[in-house]
This record gives C-alpha cells, sequence and structure tokens, in this order.
DNA sequence: TTTTCTGCATACCCGAAAGGTATTTATATT
DNA sequence: AATATAAATACCTTTCGGGTATGCAGAAAA
C-alpha cells in the first residue's frame, strides 16, 4: 500500500465524485479509479459504493475515512518532528551544572526557554570534578563548572569570572569589615571544599594560601555556603567559609552570616561551558549560543590544554549564531 | 512520500545497520540505502549519521522514529477498522423501539453484544407510527414496533405474536377473575392509546369493539402503563387500560393493579422488526439475524403489503445467518 | 605495515506499476 | 428519444522501485 493511495481516498471520500477528486489532485479521473479499486483490492474491504453514476461511502468506507485522515496526520506530524528537531526547534538539552553555579544555569534557561519555547532541559546538578565523564558518557550534553574542563575530546568556554567570598558568621570580629584581604584570615579556621567536589576551588584556595605564606587552620567539609549544613557551621562559628562570588548565603541564615569579597588580585576563578567537541546538534548548539550571548561578556573562546589556539567554529555553530541574533532581535 | 519509506526507515533504524536492515526486508542492500537517501532528501532532513562503516541515528532521526512507528500503527489500525467493519464485527446499530418493546429491544441487544463486543448499539424510543420515516431517514436502522410497516421501501419480519391484555385497579370487581372477555367491559372506561402514538393497537383495540358490537366508554390517551402517568389513571380507577402482553406494569403501581390476560382469539398483535429494504450494511444485517435466531419462533418472513411472496434472502443476509449460527455454537 | 574483510555508496539495468489519452458504458435529465 | 455527465475500460508512456556488479573506506587480522 503507498501512502497515495491514502491521499487518493480521502479526496474521494471529501468529493464523493472521481471527476471532481482528480481534478482537486492533479490527475487524470482514470488512474484515480484504478488506484481507488487496487485499494480496494489490497485491504480486501469495498470502500466506495457505485450506483447510477454517484459515488457513496461503504459502511468500512465510512470508519475508515477518519482512520486514514489520523493516520495521514500522523505521517506529517512525524515529518514535522524530524525538521523541527533538525533545526533545533524541537529537542531536550541535559544540563549538567557545578556547585553554586545553579543561578547562573537557571537564568541561561530561562532566557533560552525564550527563544525555543519547544526545548526541554533536563537540568542536574553534577560535581565539577565529575562533569567530564559525564559529559563523555553522554549522561549531560553541556555542564557548568569552576574552571575549564581537561579534556581533548570536550571544548569549553569561559563565560565570566567570580572572586571568592569569605563568609563569616556576624558575630566575627572581622564581621565589620568592608572588605577582606588574605592576611586577616591568618587566625581563622578555614571551611573549604573537598577537592572531590569542586576541585578548582579548593586548588585556588591552598594556593592563594601557600602563595601568601598563609597556613591557617583549614577544615575540610562536603557542604557549601549554599547548604543548610554548611550556613549553620559558619554561622555557628565552627570557621569562615571559602565561597565562590559575592553569593547569598542559605536563606535561612541571611541574618547570621556576613560575606565579604576577598580582595587579591589571583582570588578569582573562571566559569565555563563545557559540550562534547565536534558536537553537532542543533538543539545543543543552540544552548551553548544562547549561554553565549547571555553570559559572555567580551570573552573569548578558550580551547583545552592540549589544542592551542582558536576552537575551528564549524559551520553549525555559526548558523545558531545567527539563530540566536535573529531570535533576540526579535524578543525584547 | 511512500509508506514504504517509512517502514525501511524504522528497519534501518533498529538494526544500525543496512545491510541487516535489507536482508530482514528481503531486499538487496543498495536498494534499501537509495530510498533512505531520498527519504532524507525528501524530508530535507538527516536522518542517520553513517561514520565509518558504523551507522547512527542523528537526533532527528531519534525523534522521528516513535513518531514514524505511531504513524505506521495508525495506518495498520485503519486498514483494521475497515476490514472488521466490511465483517460487521464493528459499527453502530441504530435500534428505535415503540412503547413497551423496551424489555424485548434490551433482551436482543445483550444477546447481540456477546456475538459482537465492538458493535455499539444506539437505541432510542421511537412511536410505532414514526418508524417508517424513521428508518427512511436513516435515523435508525433497525424498528421494532407492533404490527409490520407498510412502505415498499422497507422489510420486515414478524418475530412473535403478544395478547391484549387488560390493566385494572386491584379495587376493580373485575380484579378477581382469572381471565377476561371482551363483553366483560362493557361498563368499564377503556383507556386507549392515542392513534398516532401506536396506530396497531389502538386500531386493533377498536376493531375488537366493534366486531364484539361493544361500545364502551374510550379515553384516548398519550400514556401507555408503562408511564407513570398511565399507572396512576388505572391505579386511580379512571378506567382500565389496554396494552399489549401479560407486562407488569410500571415498578411503583405494582400492587395496586392487577393484568388480565383479554382471552378472545383475535386479540393478538405482531410485534415486527423493520429494516430498510436491500440493506447491505453486515453490521445491521447481524443484528437482524441476531434478533432473528433469539426471538423468531417459527415465524416466517413477512414481506410487504405489495411485495407478495417471499422476501429475497440476499447472499449479505445468508452470511450473517451463517456467522451467528457459528457464534451461537461457540457461546453457552 | 600490509592484507583482508566488512559495510555503505555508486553505476547501470530491468520490469512493474503509476499516470495519461481515447473511448465506451450507464444513468439521469431534458 | 436525445443528451449530458461521470465512471469504467483499453491501451500507451514513463517513472521509479528494486536487482546486480563494483568501488571505496575504515576496521580487524596477519
Amino acid at each position: 500500500m503507498k501512502l497515495n493511495h491514502l491521499r487518493y481516498f480521502t479526496a474521494v471520500a471529501e468529493d464523493l465524485s472521481f471527476t471532481k477528486a482528480a481534478r482537486r489532485l492533479k490527475m487524470a479521473q482514470p488512474p484515480l479509479s484504478r488506484q481507488i479499486r487496487l485499494l480496494e483490492a489490497e485491504i480486501g474491504v469495498q470502500l466506495f459504493e457505485r450506483r447510477s453514476g454517484k459515488v457513496f461511502l461503504t459502511d468500512a468506507g465510512c470508519r475508515f475515512l477518519p482512520a486514514v485522515r489520523l493516520a495521514l496526520e500522523q505521517v506529517g506530524a512525524a515529518v514535522d518532528v524530524a525538521r523541527q528537531t533538525k533545526d533545533g526547534e524541537l529537542g531536550t538539552v541535559r544540563v549538567g551544572f557545578g556547585k553554586g553555579l545553579g543561578d547562573v544555569v537557571s537564568l541561561v534557561i530561562n532566557q533560552h526557554m525564550r527563544f525555543f519555547p519547544k526545548i526541554e532541559a533536563d537540568v542536574r546538578d553534577i560535581l565539577s570534578g565529575h562533569q567530564i565523564e559525564a559529559l563523555l558518557g553522554r549522561k549531560i550534553d553541556v555542564g557548568f563548572s569552576h574552571g575549564p574542563p581537561t579534556s581533548r575530546e570536550l571544548a569549553s568556554e569561559k563565560l565570566f569570572k567570580e572572586s571568592l567570598s569569605i563568609v563569616l558568621a556576624r558575630s566575627n570580629t572581622l564581621a565589620k569589615r568592608p572588605y577582606l584581604r588574605l592576611k586577616d584570615l591568618s587566625h581563622q579556621t578555614l571551611l573549604l571544599i573537598e577537592r572531590w567536589i569542586s576541585p578548582n576551588v579548593h586548588d585556588l584556595a591552598l594556593t592563594l594560601c601557600r602563595d601568601a605564606g598563609l597556613s591557617p587552620r583549614i577544615v575540610l567539609t562536603e557542604s557549601t555556603i549554599y547548604d543548610e549544613v554548611g550556613a549553620m557551621m559558619a554561622a555557628s562559628g565552627k570557621g569562615v567559609f571559602i565561597a565562590v562570588g559575592k553569593n547569598p548565603c542559605h536563606p535561612s541564615f541571611a541574618d547570621q552570616l556576613v560575606a565579604l569579597n576577598l580582595r587579591e588580585p589571583l582570588a578569582t576563578l573562571e566559569v565555563h561551558a563545557a559540550w562534547r567537541r565536534g558536537e553537532s546538534s542543533s538543539t545543543i548548539l543552540n544552548f551553548i549560543e544562547t549561554t553565549r550571548t547571555l553570559l559572555q561578556r567580551g570573552g573569548r573562546v578558550l580551547d583545552m590544554r592540549n589544542f592551542p589556539g582558536r576552537l575551528p567554529i564549524t559551520r553549525e555553530q555559526s548558523r545558531a549564531a545567527a539563530l540566536i541574533r535573529r531570535k533576540s532581535r526579535k524578543l525584547p
């Protein structure tokens, strides 16, 4: 059976006339008659009753018609799905983000949803240290982390810089300061994230201390200042937290904690988006493009450690860029 | 686009191999490859990624697959619907029945539903006098009425005979009798159905009275003994009801009313089923056949007034008869 | 590295079937 | 009875779906 048979059937059923239907289908009447007869022969059911020059639907034809319409619609829908997916209008982006990047990611996703209303976004929090394998293992499509991922199979891009902050209890003697320097922390206990959770933050903090000749008491923790646990530790004076950005802490502790900027030239971390090198899905490339336009302030495309030079801009990527530019012109 | 394109696509998508899929489809690999390429060209979307001898689905292909499966299923379903409708396994029978025949019709329909579980039955009560136009105007497909319909465009069949009953208040002096004769009614007021509601019952009652030389007081009513209104009239002693069959009356009045057989040789009415002459729908013919096997006790096929002789048994009708015979042998 | 094998693409061919034209047939209308 | 309309029939043309032979590239084996 051919799809045309079904189209022909609906046409004849709608017009109840072979001649009219043939005109509408831009073909001659005899072949149309023949195709209908062949269809009837194939499914073994008489669909039309030809009586006295007039054409009627049989019972079976009557019930066949809506079913066929549905089928044809379904075929059209299938093609649409394919086309839209190809154009990146339809699909799913799986996004992973490390500790403390949820607000940024939510910003990007909200913006992206305005550009591509039909796109679904699966968001998971994935430790920065686990994002490389999550990307390569195709658990996620885009990852947001502090610092670039080190894999030659991934591409990544610097989005912006964040400086370090120190979060401490309001009762702490340092809490009144407008900002802090590293040396101010010499007598404090530092609450530092474990390395396996956020290697970049961990390493940066240790490096800074070492370079400043500082050796404060350091307590490793799995919590961050966004967790209730972490906030409680800081609030109870167990130590001062090293956090990224001038972040508001856990809302329940907002009046017990103070976040102070750590004013040191090197106390900054780059926030990166990463994806599989050679990604071809428009859905994903479009998402990356949204991220770029929204977050990148004059940032330059970064390549992997072992791939110096500029990331090759593929045709798909520049297409995505043009698409986003067009969309953002249309939207507010 | 051809349906085969879609079948081919699903095959290749399932096997992720052109050669295997071709084997499964019992065709050579090159034409399969070509058809897929043509499909891709037609919808303008690359569905497969051919890389290093291996085949993968693209994002678009991935989303296309389930949609195509649905579409193909839908096509199959459409054909099934047509086939089943042709075989009379699927469809709707619209049944009309006159006053007092509801219980009989419900019996027939229950039996028919056991034979043809997927058949829908639309049941409406239609006055016997309106059934001819309802049938010819295609409002209903089968009508149950007292007496045969008089139209040469209809076929009908006698199902069984019912005798007349007299329903009267328990307080009536006649209520103790085991049965009644016409002459017993000479001093009673007769509650008789209006002619336009049930011409056969009406006419029969009048004819009987006239032939018996009886001229009792007759009150015409739109109600029957099955209505609450009619039952109330009889219960309150307004008169005695002439009803068909030895019917139980309206349940609420069961203890206030008595139904007595009217023992007169000619006080019988034939219950008929009628349908459009030359009906071709198996659905409807099957229903008629069920009616026949269930209700007809040695009844003979009746023809219309102006068509003496035996009703021509069409091929469809004997097919229906054979089908029902088979089904009733299988069912208890 | 070379060889071999596997698997998709290309080139070309053939036959079936879709579509077109001319004509016939049947029914309804005048 | 004549005519007009619309579907069926007969026959022809062309397209295209499928087959065979072969090329070519990457992976596996030697």
